[in-house]
RNA sequence: AGGCGGGUAGCUCAGCAGGGAGAGCGCCACGCUUACACCGUGGAUGUCACAGGUUCGAGUCCUGUUCCGCCUACCA
């Protein structure tokens, strides 16, 4: 058998990247197309190309490769599917600063140099993630690694916009979107940040066109009253009502322009009336619609001032904002300005004020789209995890608007459309089209926008898989079977996942969806850059070994919580690496004469401690697969760490130490160690999924049959190692040792010091099995000498330990402290009074007895029977006791 | 403004089907016992946010209050 050159201390290091490779060379990551095996896939949410892993990535890609690699020894034939998004916004971003730093924009490449140019960015950085996740110890399938921009990507990508198309779901509309004028793009709602700002509330007097008399307007934005059309009263508020009709002069620019009633308006806020920018303004553009008012677009794509804005042309909106208030204030316009906080749209990505501005822009229509998915989570044909995401889903889907999908930006997916400049005609099309259908003209212009980055990634499920085409992987893994990801993009991707395969593949594209917490620092708080909180996780790779990171993710996992990440964690789980690596030191240097598994024991030579263990294992499989099964990972964790730590280390090792070390009788140190050697292994096949590395280091060590635990087959409960009565024996075993060592720490004895005990077992039954037990009490609580009987009487000097009818007496001449035992005695009796009041009235209760259920009051009645035997027999021995201490006359 | 989540030991959190509260860390005491001091043994610690209600019985279910966090929407 192995021999231990094991370190003292386990070393990530090495072991981490020789293990990967080695599973990458044994092609243990790849699932095949076709299998007789029952397939069970996950795609990843794409990492950004320009992305550098953040603890949302660790613990989203460790959650799910503990799920992948638990499937995947289950015997499935599990795909997990990696990919990187192309990113648009964000990598053009990337790319532009680079060319600024040598004095280029992008206009000066042009467009084709440029997406050249982030080509080759990619080429060169684009890996970087993926590396960080390997070395996370993901198991996917790299061999099928895609990108969002891949030509078959790209050919999904036309093929659905194609369809929509034609299916009517997709419209080009002029409509106000989000645009930010730094990134010169529109972008989604879902893309704008509302933050708090302080600034004023302006009054604004506009003069009546007849006679005198002015109706005040309030803004937070003079700016737009450049392009006001319209000032806008309640039609139930008394204050304006004769005004409605009437025309109002726009200062500075004198625009005649109409009150106009609506009731967007309230009546409560300041005086009742609104003036109208329908260019620039989200309520206002409805307004404008409903009235069929003119729309005045007073800035250009930089949000500087137009043509539109008279002699604020050029300049940009807030300085022209500071010149009209101004202006306003000269031309005694101004009625006066109150500080007012209110919400500022920014860009996700720069954090550029948004301006609201009408443009031509393509949008899908939602509506049908959103009522299928509904449905479909409605049918349980989709599970959302845990459920209470299930309403935030429907709310959303409830209230969604249409989702305009062109970008102005160069990076990503260029819209299929060409225009003929000749006849006028539009062709939507999947391919390139030579001459236009109408007219032949062969000089056709594509639409210059691209699609939003979630365009495309809302067909991952399928697109990797090889969608348009019906490929073999495709049949046998879609829809998958999980996904998981964080919920802050439930409604970014899930939702449109969702919409976009069930139109598309007219069905679900994952089976479930877990979403998990957010990763936070440890007072609570986003990790971001700007606050310098951030946790690195490659950082914490290095410093305590990916097996002790993530462990740590996982076991901080609760459903539906955030996660506070610190150091101390995981150092704390590093630890318990280190624990489980000496443990199998331990093993190792105890199995050397060990002929391996062939040896068939049976299960009358096994010993208490070893019938015990095997029971607890069992247990512990059962629960461990109950709790992955069910995606609760931190119970999976804590239920394989308490196994770990505190029954296999802390019990059985030290219980099986005598038995190794080779006094006795040698079949019984053959079970033993056949014992260890399994438990041992079943519980590092426990460890894989969450500790991949030193799992498997441990395993090589220790099976040396050239087999991984990677693809070892995971654990399954086995009733026939249920031994409640070996549970009920070591119950008792334990208990009596507890109680020694208790003794033993409040009297401050020394471990070293062995003591002479006592035992008293009045049933006949629990001798029998203390007796059984006695060498292992002799071994674990360190005594010389131990005397078990049958009632007896206290000897002298001695403490007293109580376990129902049991009493243990630790002899202590000469070292005897009075008091000290007196006051612990006084402690637990106050205890056990405490209880026995408790239980007492409890079925002093008629209603109780009355109403209860049977096992209840059956529970209830054992727990009296045992706190009582325990009363007496503390009290006989308080009684003894302060004879004792007392002060006698003679 | 609406919705969701949360307030449990000094800290971070479990507690999933109502039957007298748990873990890890930290703390105190004793110990370098031949796997591990990244260790062992023992110990202390809780009006389960507050107020009502349902129930024989509530941390757990219901109602209200309060504080914190998040999401959505945004009244100029």
């Amino acid at each position: 058998m192995a021999e231990s050159s094991l370190s003292k201390v386990y070393e990530p290091r090495e072991t981490e990247a020789k293990w990967y490779q080695y599973w990458l060379d044994r092609g243990f990551f790849r699932a095949e197309d076709t299998s007789s095996k029952k397939p069970f896939s996950i795609v990843i949410p794409p990492p950004n190309v320009t992305g550098m892993l953040h603890m949302g990535h660790a613990l989203n890609n460790t959650l799910q490769d503990v799920i992948i690699r638990y499937k995947r020894m289950q015997g499935f034939n599990a795909l997990w599917m990696p990919g990187t998004d192309h990113a648009g916004i964000a990598t053009q971003n990337v790319v532009e600063q680079e060319l600024a730093k040598e004095g280029v924009t992008r206009h000066d490449l042009g467009r084709e140099k440029f997406i050249e140019r982030v080509w080759e960015w990619k080429k060169k950085y684009g890996g970087v993630i993926t590396n960080q996740l390997k070395r996370l110890g993901c198991s996917c399938d790299w061999s099928r690694e895609c990108f969002t921009m891949d030509e078959n990507l790209s050919r999904a990508v036309r093929e659905v916009f194609v369809r929509l198309y034609n299916g009517g779901l997709i419209y080009q509309g002029d409509y106000i979107v989000n645009w930010c004028p730094r990134c010169h793009t529109a972008i989604s709602d879902l893309e704008v940040e509302y933050k708090e700002e302080q600034g004023f509330l302006w009054h604004i007097r506009y003069p009546y066109v007849e006679g005198n008399g002015e109706i005040v307007v309030a803004t937070t934005r003079p700016e737009t009253m450049l392009g006001d059309t319209a000032v806008a009263v309640n039609p139930d508020d008394a204050r304006h009502k004769d005004k409605v009709g009437q025309s109002v002069i726009l200062p500075l620019i004198n625009r005649k322009i109409p009150v106009i009633a609506d009731h967007y308006v309230s009546v409560e806020f300041g005086s009742g009336a609104v003036k109208i920018t329908p260019a620039h303004d989200t309520n206002d553009f409805a307004v404008a619609e409903r009235h069929g008012l003119e729309i005045i677009k007073i800035m250009d794509g930089s949000a500087v001032i137009n043509e539109n804005g008279g002699v604020y042309r050029g300049q940009d909106r807030y300085v022209c904002r500071e010149n009209v208030v101004r202006d306003l204030e000269s031309g005694g316009y101004l009625v006066g300005r109150e500080p007012y906080v209110h919400n500022v749209g920014q860009c996700y990505r720069c954090k550029s004020h948004i301006e609201p501005m009408v443009s031509r822009q393509w949008f899908v229509k939602i509506k049908p789209l959103a009522k299928t998915a509904t449905a479909a989570v409605v049918k349980g044909k989709t599970r959302i995890l845990p459920p209470m995401w299930e309403g935030t889903y429907f709310e959303w889907m409830n209230n969604i608007r249409d989702w305009c999908i062109s970008r102005q930006i160069w990076w990503g997916h260029r819209i299929p459309v060409w225009y003929c400049d000749n006849c006028g005609q539009m062709i939507v099309s999947t391919v390139d089209p030579d001459s236009c259908s109408e007219c032949g003209n062969n000089k056709l212009r594509q639409e210059e926008d691209v699609l939003d980055t979630w365009f495309s990634s809302a067909l991952w499920p399928f697109s990797t898989l090889g969608w348009p085409d019906k490929t073999p992987a495709l049949k046998t893994f879609y829809p998958t079977s999980l996904l998981v990801t964080g919920f802050d993009i439930l409604f970014f991707w899930v939702a449109r996942m969702m919409m976009m395969g069930l139109y598309t593949m007219k069905d679900v594209p994952f089976r479930d969806v877990y979403l998990h917490a957010l990763v936070r620092d440890e007072k609570g708080e986003k990790m971001s850059k700007s606050k310098g909180n951030i946790i690195d996780p490659i950082e914490m790779i290095d410093k305590y070994g990916t097996d002790a990171f993530r462990f740590t993710l996982a076991a901080f996992t609760a459903q539906g919580r955030d996660v506070k990440m610190s150091e101390e964690r995981i150092e704390g789980y590093k630890y318990f690496v280190n624990k489980i690596w000496n443990a199998t030191r331990f093993s190792l240097m105890n199995l050397e004469d060990y002929p391996g598994e062939r040896v068939s024991v049976g299960r009358n030579e096994e010993s208490l401690p070893d019938r015990w263990i095997r029971h607890q294992l069992n247990r512990t499989v059962n629960e461990v697969v109950k709790s992955l099964d069910e995606y609760r990972f931190n119970e999976a964790a804590a239920a394989v760490y308490q196994f770990v730590w505190h029954e296999f280390c802390d019990w059985y090792l030290e219980l099986i130490k005598p038995t190794l070390y080779g006094k006795g009788d040698p079949a019984q140190r053959q079970a033993t160690q056949q014992t260890l050697f399994t438990v041992l292994k079943i519980s590092i096949k426990l460890l894989h999924p969450f500790m991949p590395f030193v799992t498997e280091e441990i395993w090589q060590t220790l099976i040396r049959d050239g087999s991984s635990i990677m693809v070892s087959d995971f654990p399954a409960g086995d009733d026939s190692l249920q031994d409640l009565q070996a549970e009920k024996q070591m119950r008792v075993v334990m208990d009596v040792v507890t109680s020694v060592r208790n003794i033993r720490g409040e009297m401050n004895i020394a471990p070293s010091k062995k003591l002479r005990a006592v035992i008293s077992v009045p049933e006949e039954e629990l001798r029998a099995i203390v007796t059984t037990g006695k060498d292992h009490i002799v071994n674990l609580a360190n005594l010389e000498a131990l005397d078990i009987g049958g009632k007896m009487e206290e000897p002298k000097d001695a403490a007293t330990g109580v376990i129902g009818s049991i009493r243990v007496f630790v002899l202590l001449e000469g070292m005897m402290d009075v008091a000290g035992e007196l006051a612990r005695l006084e402690k637990e009796m106050g205890r056990v009074t405490k209880d026995l009041t408790f239980v007492s009235k409890k079925l002093a209760n008629r209603d109780f007895m009355a109403k209860a259920s049977k096992t209840v009051i059956e529970k209830e009645e054992e727990k009296f029977r045992a706190v009582k035997e325990k009363h007496v027999v503390l009290d006989a021995a308080l009684k003894k006791l302060r004879e004792m201490s007392a002060p006698h006359h003679a």
